[in-house]
DNA sequence: ACCTGAACACCGTTCAAGT
DNA sequence: ACCTGAACACCGTTCAAGT
């Protein structure tokens, strides 16, 4: 018979990665964990320090698949594609914007990452303080509209008219909101998605404004 | 002696506010939230239709703290100025970003809110879909800027530089943020805040670029 | 109408015991 | 060295019972 692989803290913090894409971060329990690797809970204690321990993996792990700046690009190109890619991952796993409001110990993934960032930045000619007011804007930026993208009421494939209708808005309670959804929503098959990139593209061109580059 | 006044939905959020306050999300149980009010778990539910209902509730009550803007004010000051009230309101209550990430239904307040910074936008000239834009950018920056303010690795008291000698980042692996840490936060009392003011009048700038006003 | 006690199926973690 | 069973103090929720 096919004898079970040892376990491993990778091992692990894989199987809390696949228990959250199934069932979000309520479902990561030690107890699911386990059975996910057919093995008792207190099992995993072996390998990880605990619970609070194996969310930090699981948030670095996240960041680990976000693609880092190729060190010899210019910048606006890098920074584009880095949120996209950024978007695209947080966006895949849904449950890894919860973890970062909550986890205060930056992983090894996420140090290598933001140092990266900063490189691409400096060697393109932005200074200390400009490359911080690059990352943190954009940081901010991504984040946010990743944390409304995954929270909008509506799931991607439906598209907002069923939800419209589901929501029954008042119209004379909420005129501007009606307006909008009527005008800019209903029938014209918005994709909020295209609003990523218009953002994207406004606090780029104000970095390269104030950058003078 | 003083009888106990009658438990209320209003009271029963209250009392869940004060305990995510005192100590965040993961203490708010039915079991907590009846102890603060002096009942049983199990009478909550007379009241609130669960937790996923006082959740919502508690999401919205939040959103219900954040300023509107007034509706004779110009629209940059009227943006300035709810950016601000959102992000000290998000920052006071910093378990509210995590509901924001998983609660899927827009309470009333938060309806209200959306329909005063459209009307602000839609009566300064701003297009449908031009107020779209706005609000779809100034909404991520401040959501993802309390996000990872909220989540810095140091206490606010303490200031970076106490967190800075305990990280003992090495200087070999992360060159650029071994920088950034010497030249721009260590011993020169960095405020992140200021931050804030940067990014938001970037964005401010290119929308008034964009729409002409 | 409102509150409760007991119960059920969960949770993280400890610890002594097994192999 | 690695895994486990029982135990402890929790959790959301149901339901029959009390007032």
């Amino acid at each position: 018979m096919p004898t079970r692989p040892a376990l491993s803290p990778e091992r692990v913090v894989d199987a809390a990665v696949r228990v959250a894409d199934r069932g979000g971060l309520a479902l990561v329990s030690m107890r699911n964990v386990g059975r996910e690797l057919g093995v008792e809970a207190m099992s995993l204690y072996h390998h990880v320090a605990g619970k609070d321990a194996l969310l930090d993996a699981l948030a670095d792990r996240v960041f680990g698949e976000i693609g880092l700046p190729a060190p010899d690009r210019p910048w606006r190109p890098a920074m584009a594609d880095r949120a996209a890619s950024a978007r695209v991952v947080l966006s895949a796993h849904p449950w890894a914007l919860g973890l970062v409001e909550s986890r205060r110990n930056p992983g090894p993934a996420l140090l290598r990452h933001h140092d990266a960032v900063l490189g691409c930045l400096r060697r393109n000619g932005f200074t200390v303080a400009m490359a911080a007011h690059a990352y943190s804007v954009l940081d901010a930026y991504v984040y946010g509209f990743v944390l409304t993208e995954v929270n909008l009421p509506f799931e991607p494939g439906e598209g907002p008219d069923e939800f419209v209708e589901a929501l029954n808005l008042p119209v004379d309670a909420y005129p501007h909101l009606a307006e909008m959804v009527a005008e800019h929503v209903r029938g014209r098959d918005y994709a909020y998605a295209h609003e990523f990139e218009y953002g994207l593209e406004l606090i780029l061109d104000g970095l390269a404004a104030r950058a003078g580059t």
